[in-house]
Order: C-alpha cells, then structure tokens, then sequence
DNA sequence: CGCGTTTACGTCGTTCGTAACGATA
DNA sequence: TATCGTTACGAACGACGTAAACGCG
C-alpha cells in the first residue's frame, strides 16, 4: 500500500468511477491508475470496485470504508503538508470553499478579494453546491472550508464558526399589490400570492415553509432557483413575490420593492465550517479573520484545539458588518 | 512523502531516538532509515529531530505535530488492512495488549489461552506498563487494547468497555496480629500497622490513599511494588500487611490469611479500552468475548460505531465471572 | 466507430543493502 | 575503542509513459 494508491482511489471515485478523468486531475496517465488500483487490490485481497464489463461500476461495501479511511489518510498527509508550509511561510497555495450561490456572489467577494492582494499566489476555488452537499464535500476533503447558512443550531459535522447573522426580504416589482400595502406585511398577505424562491425552500424542513406552516397557512411556491439573480429576474418579470437574503439586493436594484420580513421570519446565521483536526495555513486564518472580523484569531485557533464549540463574542448582523474590510475591494 | 517515511519516523521515535534499534523494528537497514529521515525533512523543509553532534537529541516542536500526525496516518493504514484481513478470514495476526501486571497476570490468562486454542496462529503480546503510560501506549498505536482499572468513572481517552468489578483485599501472614481479629477489620487497625501495596499508591490521588484520609489517617506505606507475586514475598517475610486485589490471592496461597475490605475501600472497575476509530480484527472481537462475556458482540460494534459510551449491561463482579471460560484454560 | 480499459514493453528513477568512513563518549 | 550515524556505490526493483489491443455501446 502507498499513499500514491489511496490518493488514485480517491481520485477514481471523485471522477465518479471514470479512471481516464481521474487520471487528468492526478496529472498521470490512465493506465498508471489501472495498475496501481489493480495492485491496491490485489494486497487488500477484494475488489474495491465492481467492474461491468471492463468499466468500473459502482463502489464495493468493503471499498465504501476503504475509501472513507484512505481519505483521512490523505487528509492527515495534507495536514503534515500544511504544517510545513506554513513554517516556511510558504505563500502559494489553494483555498477551496464550497459554499452556496448566494455567499459566493454577494458575501465573500470582499474577504476574497482582501485576501488576494495580501496573498497573491493564492489561487481561491469557489465551489457552488446545494446545501445538503456542501458539508459533504467538506468532509470528504474536497473543501477546505464550508459557508453555509441554518436558521437555528449551527451545522454539525465540523467546527463552526459564526459568521454573521442575516434576514430574508421580500421583493415585489413596483406596482405589485404588495408594494403599495401602507401596513406592515403579514403571512397572510404573503400566501396570497405566488412566490419565487431558493430551491431549498422546497424542502419539507425549510424555514419558510415552518413559518407558514405554524400558522396553518401554505404557501404557494411558483418557482425556485439556486441563484437570487435569477429569483430577481423572475420576480421583475412579474412571475411572484421574491423572498431573498437581504445580501442579494444591492443598490443597484432600484426596480425591486424591499419589503421587510424580520417579522414574518426568523434569522439567519452564515457560519464558516472547517474539518475537525485540519490545519489551516495561514492564509485561511487571514481569510477567516476578513470574512468573521469579530472573531478573535485566538478563539479560532481555541476552537481548532478543542474540537468543541463555545461560546463566541456577539455576531454582527450583515448591515453592521464593518466599513474597512469592504472598502479593501478591488 | 511516502507511507515508508512516516514509519520510519514514528519507528525511530519509539526506539527513543536511536536509528540502529529503529531500524531492526523495522525490519531494515539503518542507513535506509537514515536517508529517508533526512529526505522528508528535505521535503518538509524543517528538520524533525534536533540533532546534537551526528545522534538525533530530541523532537522538534514542529516534529510533535508531524508525529501525531503520522501515527494516525499509520493508524488508518493499518485499519485498511485489518479490514481486508477480516474479510479475508485470515487467521494470523497479532494482539497486542497494554495492561497491568496485576491484569496479565491474574485476569487475562483464561482469555487469552481460549483466544489461542481458537486463533492458534494469533501471537498475543503483553505489554505491562504503569498505569499512565497504558493509555499512551493505546493512543499512540502502540497497543491494540488496553485493559485497566479505575475506582470511578471510565478513563478517558478511548472507548472504554466495564470487564467486571473488584474488591481489594487485605492479607497478613498467619500469626500477625491482625490475622487473629475476631471482629471486622477498620481502617484504624491498617493505619497501626505497615502496608505494602501497589506502586500506585503512592500517587496523593491514590484511592486507597483518599480512604484513609477522608477519615484523618495516614498510611504507612513500607513498600510499594508492580507485582503482586512481590507483595505476597514480602508480606509473608512480615514487612508489613499486604493491600492487593482480591484476583491476586490464588487457592495455593493457603499461608496468608484474607481479610475482607469492601466495607474499607470502593470498589474497583476493570476496562477495557480501545482507540476509537480502530477497526478490529476478528479475533480481538472473540477476545473480548471471553474476557468480558456479560457484553453483547453487538453493543460492543455499536459502541465502536458510535464512539460514546452508552449504558451497558450489569458488569459481574470477579467471583461471579462464570466458569465455561474458565474452564477453557490449557 | 468512438470511448474507455487493459495489456505489453522500454526507460527512468528510486530504494535498498553492503561497505567504508567519521564522530562522539 | 566501541557505538552510532553518514556517505558512497552498485544492483534490483518498481513506477511511469508510450503504443497497441480489446470490449462495449
């Protein structure tokens, strides 16, 4: 067994069983991967893929926990790399964040680009996913870090860290009813109508629906997106009311009735998770501290250490979020 | 880096800094050891070992952090192939178990002579060690099991399976003043008279240490060993009264005379401990089964799994555990 | 017929052990 | 002087890439 095995299973099973492709990301050539998976078995003494006819086709049960050992072991490998990079002060590296449309397009924009002009090399890889498998993806060691918003508890799985506290808006185009209402929104008034909305609102769980659900009413949700421009595009066209994060309606979208909803409901919080036991280079630790400013860069190390959560200064609403680190934007 | 190196170097670290031993563990050349000591700190960029002159000194500060990282990369190595040796029904392998002597020598037999008549080709090594270096033994994978005793709570640090319970008792050589008592025994009468016991109690936290002094006396203490077989010699060479666990008197020791203390000092657990995340050979699943019979194999893979201690059945005391194992012994 | 995997083969790099050297106590 | 670590060298192994063959849709 040699980490050049467990780092081209991983590969084989990242590529979704396709060798030639992971062959491409491992930078080494396909019959290379064949061979050493081959040989990777042959020790083991069982096959770790099922093979149809030649192409692999789906994962063995015994290579299911193979695979969640040998990425560890990559993960630990990775862990010692970190750490001697960062006593060189090594300044390239990657940063890989897997994260929602939302945070990509209208939060992290100002940390990433903070952190660029300080750490030039750095080449940050965003990577868009649906909720559920963010966290996944952190855990399987194909991000470094997660931001992902709950409405409640923080995300388990890793260690978060808060971020910042949001709120949903709800947005109609002008001379929509609801734009001209002279009394604060209800639920009611909302369920009159049609509403566009995150994908994850379709979810059973999703706190829009709890929302209305506990007052017995249902909403009717014309149509979701990934993307709060496409939900802007939607609700201009005049295809329903938005409901969106607060981060997505920016000066610019004048055309758009903001409605607040803080009463209707409840907060958000935006929280960083990192993999337990990971070691961060320095540069994520910078990125942190632009990204969470009131979170003392010792309560971040403390939080690694401890592998626990505690109890962490108050976390600023998204509006409060201070002017220097935005002003740093290109 | 390669999977070599880091054995190399967590070898070299458990020979205590000398690369010739490390290199015999190993079962390879000290040269070799030496050369891809110095090319993963090439790689690294940082040197490991602090070197005094041409012999390795210490461990770098950074070199702590790489060590702890390699042994669990060692250690999911390793849980890879006990897995692919499970499924392959293979039957040789070895156990390795970090215990007391008090363990080895009195409670472990009847197990481990049934392991060895169902798993002939298992080699079973017996570590004794004090107390605080058991654990440390277990963590940094230098033992497959650990098997220990608290008064209270389970020790942390692993997953910690109850094996049963125990009394302490006291024996003096026949004619000792004590020995004629017709009334039973109080800590004032032990506190009039030299004790020999267990190096343990010479630790301030010791439990038999803290019975006396919840009540105001203070033990003498005239000699502590590791060894119960050395407690029994001296006591009968009447230096003074013997305090050892009730599994360490035999049915041959026809000369000392027991005295009963469970109305004198608390009970005692014996655990056994494992790493968590460790995947375990089949045969050290049927080795807890004998050692521990009250257990069910399920809770035991549940308790793994869940990596929390949860509720276990009632832990049968020394005396009760039940004779069909016992019966096993060659 | 194209895509993807396996097989075959030649080259290169690396590891490993032996042997000699060097330093330290 | 004995012990332990380093350097040097040669042999053998193993990994890798190229090229061709094989199956499958």
């Amino acid at each position: 067994m040699t980490l050049t095995q467990l780092r081209y299973l991983v590969a084989i099973a990242d590529a979704g069983l396709n060798i030639t492709l992971a062959a491409e990301r491992v930078h080494a050539t396909q019959p290379g991967l064949s061979k050493q998976l081959r040989q990777l078995e042959d020790e083991l003494g069982f096959l770790l893929f099922v093979r149809k006819g030649k192409s692999l086709d789906a994962v063995t049960h015994a290579g299911q926990h193979v695979l969640a050992r040998a990425r560890t072991v990559l993960g630990e490998v990775g862990n010692i790399r970190s750490l001697a990079a960062n006593l060189r002060n090594e300044a390239r590296g990657e940063l890989r964040i897997a994260t929602t449309h939302t945070q990509a397009r209208f939060a992290l924009p100002t940390a990433i680009a903070a952190l660029n002009t300080l750490y030039p090399e750095v080449s940050v890889h965003l990577q868009p996913a649906r909720d559920a498998e963010i966290l996944a993806q952190l855990e399987a060691g194909r991000a470094d870090l997660a931001v992902i918003s709950t409405v409640g508890a923080p995300p388990s799985g890793g260690i978060a860290l808060p971020a910042y506290r949001w709120q949903r808006l709800i947005v109609a185009p002008q001379g929509h009813p609801l734009a001209a209402l002279k009394r604060p929104l209800t639920l009611d008034d909302l369920a009159a109508h049609p509403l566009v909305s995150y994908d994850s609102s379709r979810r059973p769980e999703s706190s829009l629906r709890r929302a209305f659900e506990a007052v017995g009413l249902h909403p009717q949700i014309a149509m979701t997106a990934g993307d709060a421009d496409l939900i802007k595009t939607y609700v201009r066209a005049g295809l329903g009311v938005g409901v969106l994060a607060e981060m997505a309606l920016q000066a610019e979208d004048t055309d758009l009735r903001r409605l607040p909803a803080e009463h209707l409901l409840p907060a958000c919080t935006t929280w960083l998770v990192l993999r337990r036991d990971a070691v961060l280079r320095e540069y994520v630790l910078e990125f942190i501290a632009r990204f969470a400013p009131h979170l003392d860069r010792r309560d971040v190390a403390r939080a690694l250490a401890d592998a626990e959560p505690r109890d962490w200064p108050a976390v600023p609403h998204w509006r409060e979020r201070s002017g220097p680190t935005l002003s740093v934007a290109a």
